[in-house]
DNA sequence: GCAAGTTGGATCAAAATCTACCAAAAGATT
DNA sequence: AATCTTTTGGTAGATTTTGATCCAACTTGC
């Protein structure tokens, strides 16, 4: 085996376990102590691994758990914080309520604390953030993980929420005219419009972003919807003329502070 | 283990039980009370641990998106690593898994690697651990989410079961005498049983310490079951006699270093 | 306020690890 | 084929880390 290949071995298998021993990584490699301790000398010129006493840590360990959003979901924190609050506002203490997967749900979620107790859901990463909490209810709908966000989709998906009623749906969607609403997952869309059927109060989150925008699958006209709740960067003049199809439109002001 | 890795491993286990004494931190590591001190007071240079009269705190409260049993899993993790490797290497590649909820089955999935292809669990766990990767279709099961140790319950999740098939489930529980197997939830018990009709080849793992143990609720006797695994603690006479029901017994040898 | 028990800090010997060096082995060059 | 360079595995001394112990400070119960 070359040095080069050794080493590009002993960096991946870093970066799988984040912390090794010198005497780990000897045998893993199938070389000597000393050899493995130049190895990683050199390396640690690199920005990803760092020698500690006894062996070496990699600096960007493979975090398998956390979803795909969580990181990415970082540079309209505050306008999807902001929705959240509000959101979370429009429902009463007590209600049961329905929450679609993707980002901005995610961050209503957030900010319901313990005001309802029951809670429907297939996005993984809602179901993760009440596991811990024993005030809560959280009914997970059965389904096929959709990889790297955490969402369940397929029949199971859209058959619990056909058998289930809840006071409110929170959801949310990639682009909204003044047609209606739209989504870029086909699968994702069935399982709406399953959700939509099922509560008596329809809410969207949508941020600024997401306003003149056309995705690729229609999920609804503005029929079976209540309330859209966006941020103050949504354009004016398409907020007035969904106000003027009768719907009430809440713009949720920036930059406040999560609540203690 | 290194001092970093130790170190890390203190501050981990302190973000998710918030407080922990000297002991209980020596303990979790495997070092003494002058190593954890030591380690303590240097960690309390940063901003996420505070020490406190006989132990430390952390300043970041819990992130509930952990589970219970990943704190309490650590005193027996060698063993259970053993049952998992031993677990896995029962299962074909390409087989689809049936998964159960529980510590001792999170470590067969962990052990699973790329071997299978679909998994079908009732464990949130399970389900994050393969969440992230595209070369898995994860069915995770309906149900309610029963606090804090996620797992997924009540008749949706039974109801799953009952209409899914899959070549293996692997199973756990709490006890087993040469009567039978054991669970303490009664809501458990049900999924199991479910999953065990809906499976070609029924494996339990259960490590030594639920040997000639019987807990709340009897699951099921020997007729449904085909393998059991175990590790090298099990009572050899309990085995002998389970083996001469004409089960197959695996005893997982001790220690093996994690593969590669 | 006092005694008993616990905890924190400092110190020290033992163990483990690191650095530096050296000789042997492997590969490249002439 | 012979020689030179590079890499490898092992060894000795220096350094770091560890676990135990002692004593002061603190908490607790009376």
């Amino acid at each position: 085996m070359s040095p080069e290949e050794r080493q590009a071995k002993i960096e991946a298998y870093l970066q799988k376990v984040e912390f090794a021993s010198l005497e780990e990584l000897a045998h893993h490699v199938g070389a000597s102590i000393s050899t493995v301790r130049r190895d990683v000398a050199g390396l640690e010129g690199g920005k990803r691994v760092r020698r500690t006493h006894g062996g070496a840590r990699s600096l960007q360990p493979a975090k398998s758990d956390e979803f795909v959003f969580n990181v990415r979901d970082t540079h309209q924190v505050a306008e999807k914080d902001a929705i959240g609050q509000a959101c979370a506002a429009l429902i009463e203490p007590g209600q049961n309520v329905i929450i679609d997967s993707g980002t901005t749900c995610f961050h209503v979620a957030q900010q319901l604390g313990d005001k309802v107790a029951q809670i429907i859901t297939n996005s993984l990463p809602v179901a993760n953030h009440f596991s811990g909490s024993t005030r809560h209810e959280v009914h997970l709908s059965g389904g096929v993980i959709y990889p790297r966000l955490g969402t369940l989709v397929g029949p199971h998906a859209v058959e619990t929420f056909a058998r289930m009623h809840a006071d409110v749906a929170v959801l949310s969607g990639s682009g909204i005219s003044t047609e209606g609403i739209y989504n870029s997952h086909a699968l994702i869309v069935e399982i709406q419009r399953a959700m939509m059927r099922g509560a008596a109060k329809v809410i969207f989150c949508l941020d600024h972003g997401k306003f003149g925008r056309r995705s690729t699958f229609f999920l609804c006209d503005f029929t079976g919807v209540d309330v859209i709740v966006t941020d103050a960067g949504a354009p004016p003049e398409l907020v007035a003329e969904l106000r003027g199809k009768g719907l009430e439109v809440i713009v949720a002001p920036p930059a406040a502070r999560a609540p203690g």
